[in-house]
This record gives structure tokens, C-alpha cells and sequence, in this order.
DNA sequence: CGTATTGCGTCTTCATTGAAAGCATAATAT
DNA sequence: ATATTATGCTTTCAATGAAGACGCAATACG
């Protein structure tokens, strides 16, 4: 299951895409329409901001707009930045590889299976991007 | 990513399957032979003994053995057990639904994409058993 | 200017969960 | 009876999730 967090920073995204053409968006608007608790969503706003994704302006007028184009954010990256590892177990990651104990990789009936779900998944979140699902949502 | 409880569910129900012809086995012979802590281990094993996959024997010569075949026993199932839900989104799982807030499910992208996630892994979850992966590891 | 607006940074808190460890009890084979 | 082994119950400890408080910094606009 995706962690709130997570959860949030994909509704940010999807609200900011359907607003991207009228310049910054107030955080406190999108706490309060995607109900979402302010401070945290700040935090979410600020690393997709220091991952590039986002940018924002201070003062008056201003509020988070997207530095990337929508149609470019794919839902892996996202996925990856607030969630983490996208596979289930870490010795399959292909980001965040970790070596498993007690467990010869090459001879694993587990990690084979748990690959072919990574793959299954990965297919799906490369090949959408926030602009998808925030047109899907119209 | 899958809990630790999970993992090592997974890896005690792969060894009792490769032993399965021989009676009860220890719960401290699994525990060194995975490298899971004895404590720990007990209760996942006892946990998938009340869901009815594993069945024990006390005393001498006791130990832990499959009460169901381990071809019968779906990954899907364990991770259910063990893990909670196998969907990302609450408002998509089919065993534990909950409803979101702020959000018509009927007109979520995120919805929709989630969803495609959800059924290319239960399709893999809900064919391969434990026998298979055990099979696999040899 | 300076003042209101808005994002940024840091620190603290609070509840939940993960991951165990300890110890006493119950069943079984011999 | 006794050793062996699983079971139940309680507690602990650390990490993480999910916020809330408060002050600082930049910007627009008069």
C-alpha cells in the first residue's frame, strides 16, 4: 500500500496538471480542495520542487506551477521519490538494490516471481504520466 | 515494499514445502537455516497455522508441517495473510476497500491506473503457489 | 520604502507499526 | 516423570508516518 504521503503528492500533481495554464496555485488551495493537511503537503511540494519537477514562487501571486512538462512526469518517478522502491522486495530493485540474506538470488523461486510483478508494474507506471491520469480525471 | 514479516513468511512456507515428505519441522532449524529470529518466526507461523496453510505438533518430534498441499496455497493468499492488501490504494483493493476522500472514484486517473497495477500482479499472485516457487529455488 | 502575501526551514510531537525479546504454560513422545 | 517442543501473553525498542508550531525569507504592489 502507498504511504499518505505518497498518496498526496499524486493528487498535488493531478490538480496542478488541470491548472497548469494559470500560473502558480496557492498550497493552501490545494490542501483545502484535495483535502490534504497544509504543512504536510508543503513538504511534498518542496521535494518534488528539489527534484525538479515542481517549481514555485514566493510573495504575493505566487504558489507551485510545474517546471517539467506534465506529459513528461512519468508516474515511476514519482513513485520512486516520495514512495521509494517500486519492486517488493530489495534484492529485485532496480533502484534501491539491497543483497538478501540466507538466499542464493540465482536459485530463488521468490525473487523470479517477484520479478515478473516488478516488470508487470513497471510497464504500467513508465508508460503513464501525470498529465495521463489528470486527463483521465476530467 | 514487503514487510520483513512478510519475506520471511514466504521463505519459512519455500523451506517447509521443500521438506515437505518429512514430518514436522522446527521452528528453530528454519529459523537458522533463513536466518529469521526465532521469536519472530514463531508467531508468522503460528499465524498461518489459524489461517489453516500450516499445522503443528507439540513434543518431542513435533514441529511444523502444511496442512493444506502447497499447490493449493496462491501467493495472493499469503500476502493477504501476512502483508494486508496487494492493491497500492485503498479505494481500489478488493479485500479491504476503503473509500478516499475528496475524490469521485468514478473520475480518478489515479484510480484507473492503480487499478491496471492491481490486476497485472493478482494475475501473477493468483497463479503461482508456493509449490512453484519452492520448485524453483532448487 | 513598507507591508501584506506567500513559500521555506527547523524543531517538536504524537500515534502507529515493525521487529523483536522474555517468560510462563500446555501438549506430546519416550 | 521428564525432556522436548509449540503456544500465549506481555513488554520493549526503534523507526516511520503524519502531522503541528513558529519564525524566517522572498516577492509584489501600493
Amino acid at each position: 500500500m502507498l504511504s499518505m504521503k505518497t498518496q498526496y503528492a499524486f493528487k498535488a500533481l493531478m490538480y496542478l496538471a488541470q491548472k497548469d495554464s494559470e500560473g502558480p496555485v496557492l498550497i493552501a488551495e490545494i490542501a483545502e480542495k484535495k483535502g490534504i493537511p497544509l504543512k504536510f503537503l508543503e513538504n511534498i511540494l518542496l521535494e518534488l520542487k528539489k527534484a525538479g519537477i515542481l517549481d514555485s514562487k514566493k510573495g504575493k501571486g505566487g504558489g507551485y506551477f510545474f517546471n517539467q512538462r506534465p506529459t513528461d512526469v512519468r508516474l515511476a518517478k514519482v513513485m520512486r521519490l516520495i514512495e521509494g522502491p517500486i519492486a517488493l522486495l530489495p534484492c529485485i530493485s532496480l533502484n534501491f538494490y539491497q543483497k538478501c540474506k540466507n538466499c542464493d538470488e540465482r536459485h530463488c523461486g521468490l525473487n523470479v516471481v517477484m520479478k515478473e510483478v516488478r516488470d508487470a508494474t513497471l510497464q504500467i507506471l513508465e508508460s503513464k504520466t501525470v498529465s495521463d491520469i489528470s486527463k483521465l480525471s476530467l
